[in-house]
RNA sequence: GCCCACGUAGCUCAGUAGGUAGAGCACAUCCUUGGUAAGGAUGAGGUCACCGGUUCAACCCCGGUCGUGGGCUCCA
């Protein structure tokens, strides 16, 4: 009865409560505005929700919508509060499940009638109303038969499907007419959720994720405790909205995707060619400094070489139909590595010759079903910045560490500072031997080490054929890129019975690397174009200056300057239509072009150029030297 | 591929109980020669995604196809 705990607290203190005590009454007497807070309590590391009793003598803390675990129960109740809108407005409704994600939460719904945006401004308002009811919402355990013939009368078949597989203790939330299978934890009512919610989208999704399973809808949300939160989300929203690699492609004039040519396939425009050519010309650099030799192969070949290569069978659902040539079928590229290959084929190898770096600009074609397709990150007609390192076991580890190192390099000169990086060990389906995979997945391991770099390890994900590492890059508001990937590869050596010489005079077979930087040179110009916002740093804007003549008397001397600046290389336009200064101003703004230069009358009389700068304004006048000197100083600093 | 939504001028979007369409920007011509984010006038521009059906009549209703978007799944 009159058990006493003993609760210790972050900072170290211990205080003693009355056994049964709940973590809302130790919050009330702590703190009054924690107490307002706090979503939850982590009871010796467990998530609890606030209500509930404490028995036991433990470390705690409570956590608030700044934490992680505070947001995740804000969110799940959130996710509650939703469904129990949409059963009151749609009483037929069945329920999926509702989890918090990233940024809100969502809730898969199986309706037979389609809940659209129309319906979201009722369904908020009855959210509202149940914020409003303050409705406990109240923790029940329930026996396995118990909880079973509970949501089996109530009609949520989905449920019932999910109680069946479950194995731990089942428990139920209820707040007034609403009730949920859910592991919880949860707010103490609903009145805490508060009214800073928005329905985002409804899109479909398979119960459980599987394409077999029926199609249920899922309802996205989010909510925050302060309003001022949420407009600061829906602003955030906006913001990615506006640097839409697609909307931007369109403004800015960079490609396009015709429907009459093709989906997933892509036209790059002049101004988005220019920054392809300088992205191809800095990575063929480099790749030579690196000791990489760049070769061509065809965007076809005889079906029989993807056959040797295993292709017709593991990546049979992403290859375009073969076509047939002269009575024999021919295949369009998915992958070059066939192609280097029979390079490396060509003639006798020597370990003397390794590691051999065989490089390409390769433009691959693969088949991507219609619904994944999405502007310039997901086509179906791309190129790749690809390579495949032969060489002996021995090197393998200063290859991954050079690769890496490399791969580094490259993604940090295109303005991206932070990386996730993933390492992906051996799939229960595997070729090659355990040995030969520990040895490689040790060599990716190592360099990852030697870098100092933060890596997580993705246990069973690699490839059939290799074990890899995934380079992750983040952009500017914070979104997530898969680009550069380096890959061991045990398969095709052994498919294509690749050899060398080694120093004993017998036949080895060397490893082989595969690996990408930028990845698609589709995708990764999209992510920059949204990682920029479409204003690109001069070495790569397609347009650095634009000179504007005031008037018709100023043409010929802006036309020296013009020509002047091309000769020196400098990515130069003159916009010399009938308009006024503001006007052309404004546009070069919107183009995002880097520089404007006004030539008028004071400029022709001194020989001297107005220079404004994207965003800055007028900087005042310089000279053509010192502006060419000024502009190809930013170009080599590449930022 | 699947679910839902959408497809009207180059772009952004109006539009009609079913009677072959409209704005702004962009474009062309003319006037204007203008100092740091839109000068004015006139004009041209559309098989209303495509194919079929219903109807005296379809951009609108129905069916199919293609495409786009949000997701599911997959991945560079």
């Amino acid at each position: 009865m009159d058990k006493k705990i003993r609760l210790t607290f972050p900072d170290g203190s211990v205080r003693e409560y009355n056994s049964g005590v709940t973590g809302s009454e130790i919050v009330e007497q702590l703190n009054r505005r924690l107490a307002k807070e706090a979503t939850g309590i982590v009871v010796n590391g467990v998530l609890k929700s606030l209500p509930e009793h404490l028995t036991e003598d433990a470390e705690i803390r409570f956590v608030t919508f700044d934490d992680k675990e505070g947001r995740y129960v804000f969110w799940h109740s959130s996710a509650h509060l939703m469904a129990h809108a949409v059963k009151r407005l749609f009483p037929e409704a069945k329920l999926g499940i509702g989890p918090p994600i990233e940024d809100g939460f969502y809730y898969d719904i199986d309706l037979d009638r389609p809940i659209t945006p129309e319906d979201f401004e009722a369904i908020e308002k009855e959210m509202a109303k149940i914020v409003d009811e303050d409705d406990p919402i109240v923790r029940k355990e329930m026996e396995r038969d118990e909880a079973l013939s509970f949501f089996k009368k109530i009609g949520e078949d989905l449920k019932i499907e999910l109680i069946e597989e479950l194995n731990e203790e089942i428990s139920a939330y209820t707040q007034n007419d609403f009730t949920d299978l859910c592991r919880g934890p949860h707010l103490p009512s609903t009145g805490r959720i508060g009214k800073h919610f928005k329905l985002l989208n409804v899109a479909g999704a398979y119960w459980r994720g599987d394409e077999k399973n029926k199609m249920l809808q899922r309802l996205y949300a989010t909510a925050y405790p302060k309003r001022k939160m949420l407009e600061e989300h829906l602003h955030r929203l906006e913001e990615a909205k506006k640097r839409d690699h697609r909307k931007l492609g369109r403004e800015l004039d960079l490609f396009s995707i015709q429907e009459n040519i093709g989906s997933g396939l892509i036209l790059w425009h002049p101004k988005g060619g220019r920054i392809r050519r300088i992205m191809e010309q800095f990575n063929i650099e480099e790749h030579y400094k690196n000791g990489y030799e760049l070769i061509y192969t065809p965007h076809i070949a005889k079906l029989e070489l993807w056959k040797t290569s295993g292709h017709t069978g593991f990546y049979r659902e992403n290859m375009f139909s073969p076509m047939q040539v002269d009575e024999v079928d021919y295949q369009l590229k998915p992958m070059n590595c066939p192609f280097h290959i029979s390079i490396y084929q060509s003639s006798m190898r020597s370990y003397r010759d390794l590691p051999i770096r065989y490089f390409e600009m390769g433009t691959v074609y693969r088949y991507e079903r219609s619904g994944v397709l999405h502007g310039l990150m997901r086509v179906r007609g791309f190129t790749q910045d690809d390579a495949h390192i032969f060489c002996t076991q021995d090197q393998l580890n200063d290859e991954i560490i050079r690769v890496l190192n490399f791969t580094l390099y490259i993604l940090r000169t295109f303005g991206f500072s932070e990386f996730e990086i993933y390492l992906s060990t051996r799939p229960e389906k595997y070729v090659g031997t355990p040995e030969n995979w520990d040895s490689a997945t040790t060599a990716l391991q190592n360099a990852l080490d030697k870098s100092g770099l933060e890596y997580e390890i993705d246990p069973g994900e690699g490839v059939f054929y290799g074990p890899k590492i995934d380079i992750k890059i983040k952009d500017v508001i914070g979104r997530s890129w898969q680009c550069s990937t380096i890959q061991v590869d045990f398969n095709l050596p052994e498919r294509f019975n690749v050899e060398f010489t080694g120093e004993d005079g017998q036949r080895h077979q060397p490893i082989m690397i595969h690996r990408a930087l930028m990845g698609s040179l589709e995708r990764f110009f999209g992510i920059l174009i949204e990682h920029y916002g479409g204003a690109f740093p001069m070495w790569l804007a397609a347009v650095q200056a634009v000179i504007i003549p005031i008037s018709e008397r100023h043409h010929q001397y802006a036309r020296i300057l013009f020509d002047q600046m091309r000769q020196a290389g400098l990515r130069v336009e003159m916009d010399a239509r009938n308009e006024k200064m503001g006007f052309k101003i404004r546009e070069a703004e919107m183009q995002k072009i880097p520089y404007m230069l006004i030539i008028g009358d004071k400029e022709v009389e001194e020989q001297l150029i107005s220079v404004r700068r994207k965003g800055e304004g007028d900087i005042g006048k310089l000279s053509l030297q010192q502006i060419t000197e000024r502009m190809k100083e930013e170009i080599n600093a590449k930022k």
